[in-house]
DNA sequence: AGCACCTAGTCACATTGTTGAGTAGGTTGA
DNA sequence: TCAACCTACTCAACAATGTGACTAGGTGCT
């Protein structure tokens, strides 16, 4: 159902391909939903079977045909009434903490080298978080866009996500000094 | 799969029964792994089936029977195995951010009546994560907690618990203030 | 010439999550 | 004393989400 709706929000102001959907889900959606193509893929058909959004085929040259997808009145009314519906608690899954979790009973170097990488891929994603920011914000202050812009809603998520990103890398340094921290402490 | 191992994590130190297991993923393990009651009385089924976990069946005066789960040398071995494995990227699943990112699309007042609730949920559970920390510590400071004690990495992910839902609260009063000002402006 | 990567998908299967009902006694508070 | 909630589960069915493999032409690099 939330993907569903999820997908309906990043419909409601373009029309996109599946394709370009499973990109934009890739940098910006992922703060508060993940999904695959695949997934999207399949919730753009029951979509349409639905009558919640119309698909368009556009054929391109040198490049496989893509089918356009845009938000139908019903589709509107749709994502109207989930904002009226109760939001679920969040859900969070990360292998990464629990291996942390469990670091007493796992290979502490293996999971080392796990919080190494995944600082680096936090640290990725901050900067297209920026760059998003930057883009949108498009010279203006971010205290004028807050009150004035009409399409504020994704501006406050993509904050979320980067208070959410500097968190992580603050928390994997953190990690990182306590780790090495004890291997001194063990080696003496 | 992960989810077997957040519950092995979870088993690592003491054993304990499905309904214990419950009210632990509810506090501590929902930082990184959600589950509810059902999912884990089903994977504590099969992780029996799979020799990775012992049940024993404890009688009890005034109280219905509980079964108490503990690890086998095969569960720990298991364990050891996925902190071996390259953990999969984070997932985050949360429809209140959804709502929030479909502002303009939905009901305004509704959302903002959301984001209020959540809050209260955020302040909740952030108040029974100091609690833990201050049982956890038991009077001694967290630098010395954090090199000395043994079991630190349960107490690592309960630090990343905080901040993200000091994140959180500041983050729900940003957006309360933004819906507040435009309300505000709107209304001239 | 050959490889890797991009666009733009489809199909089948596996895992995870939700809902609702049932059982049965004990504790707490108005 | 009566209702509401707590402990401690089990069972079944279904819905949603996630993974892996596959197709197929085009582009860019060496």
């Amino acid at each position: 159902m939330a993907l569903q709706d999820a997908i309906l929000t990043a419909l409601a102001h373009d029309e996109s391909s599946g394709y370009d959907l499973a990109k934009a889900f890739d940098v910006s959606v992922a703060n508060y939903w993940t999904a695959s193509p695949q997934q999207l893929y399949r919730e753009l058909d029951k979509l349409e079977d639905a009558g919640l959004v119309t698909a368009r085929t556009v054929a391109q040259t040198k490049r496989p045909d893509k089918r356009v997808f845009r938000l139908t009145a019903a589709g509107r009314k749709a994502l109207r009434a989930h904002t009226l519906r109760s939001p679920k608690p969040m859900a969070v899954r990360d292998e990464l903490l629990v291996q942390v979790a469990a670091l007493e009973s796992g290979d502490p170097e293996a999971i080392r080298e796990h919080v190494v990488e995944r600082m680096e891929a936090f640290e990725a994603k901050l900067a297209v978080y920026h760059l998003v920011q930057e883009r949108t914000l498009a010279g203006r202050s971010e205290a004028d866009y807050l009150v004035a812009e009409p399409r504020v809603g994704q501006y406050l998520t993509l904050l979320r996500g980067i208070s959410f990103e500097e968190e992580n890398i603050r928390w994997a340094q953190q990690v990182l000094a306590v780790l090495d921290a004890r291997a001194a402490a063990a080696a003496e």
